[in-house]
DNA sequence: TAGATTGTTAATCGATTAACAATC
DNA sequence: TAGATTGTTAATCGATTAACAATC
């Protein structure tokens, strides 16, 4: 157990990563903490803090590679590694993720589509064919799957997430409106749409006091 | 220019928002920080904290009327107004989200859909007629909108952004993968499902660690 | 009234920012 | 070497938790 990173410090990887990748699609090969804080609106400090709860990527009078830190985000961020998904619940979210062709570029291929509508089964989304739910166990003991995408109604998720704990997936990107968080071992990443709606909202509401 | 209220603070009230919806669907008539704070797993003091923020909404001895505090936090968070919405990109993701009837249930009200591919022109989801995009301005003249999702992809995301602000609509729900903070007086909520992802794939490679 | 639980102040904890010595 | 910029320690700030007087 090394030290722990708070999730605060996570949750800004992956927006490092992006501006990275931007500046390197520019060709731009160095850059200093106070260049790229200048870019993202955080500060240097804040930067190079995050960083070197990783390491110590930087030199000194030279500041970063951008290649190199960018890879090396990557792999802090798992990214170096395929993670085969699954979406259960093909719904028009499901299906949205399922073509979202993003991820695919991230290493998160989708592997296989679930749902209990009979009215689905044997079609397809960007080829992948879509099975019934009862086919998950017969299907998670042949193919390595890593996450699940839950795109489906609350009522089902908690049961569904316990079911995947018990055949070995761990890793829940969890849409569905309920928090799965106390679950065995399973690792949640929750999106609750209708919350960050909610959020907007006040915001529009209390913009101009 | 009163007290500015934290977005650490706002964050936790819809998640507060479900929590009581859920107690009053199962009948619960009152209840105390304490008890609400076991179920949600944060501190009662962060309850308490949290609300008073806003006001006193309880009662001492008592604890808080169910009914009374998910309507006040529904007022806090402007659910008590209906928003009207349109949405610009009819990809996958769009449609998803024109589709999801629960934002309706909120007060979230899709008015209109919008795109640049004229394959989509005269199309309907749910009943709404996919526009195109020159039609916007003549479109906000004539409805008042209130939100714009912007589900397009990220190159034509910030002179989309600009273009509302210029027509006067002040409030962005961004999931293009694109910060648009700062942009004029607009009002935005940005959610990247790729960050989201990744933020997964770390706690997954890092999860016995 | 006695008991319960809030609203609120004070204490603690953690995260962010500032400063600077190390070093390329 | 001199200048630049990191890595890291110290200071500050803000958010969370604890404590308790107010009060229903």
């Amino acid at each position: 157990m090394e030290k722990e990173i708070s999730q605060a410090v996570i949750r800004r990887m992956p927006r490092y990563y992006r501006y990275l990748g931007e500046l390197l699609d520019a060709g731009v090969e160095r850059i200093s903490s106070n260049e790229l804080s200048s870019k993202m609106h955080v500060t240097a400090s804040q930067i190079r803090q995050d960083l070197n709860n990783f390491g110590g990527f930087g030199q000194q009078g030279y500041g970063y590679n951008v290649q190199y830190l960018y890879d090396e985000i990557g792999k802090i961020l798992g990214l170096n590694e395929t993670h085969n998904v699954i979406v259960i619940g093909i719904g028009n979210l499901g299906q949205a993720i399922a073509n979202y062709v993003k991820f695919e570029k991230l290493g998160f291929r989708i592997v296989g589509l679930f749902d209990v509508n009979p009215a689905l089964k044997g079609k397809t989304v960007r080829g992948i064919p879509i099975c019934m739910l009862d086919e998950l166990p017969e299907f998670v003991k042949n193919t390595k799957v890593d996450i699940a995408a839950l795109t489906l109604p609350k009522q089902n998720a908690e049961s569904t997430a316990q079911q995947l704990a018990s055949l070995g997936v761990h890793a829940i990107w969890n849409f569905a409106h309920v928090d799965l968080d106390d679950i065995d071992g399973l690792v949640v990443e929750n999106v609750h749409l209708s919350d960050s709606l909610m959020q907007l909202s006040y915001n529009i509401a209390n913009h101009n006091k």
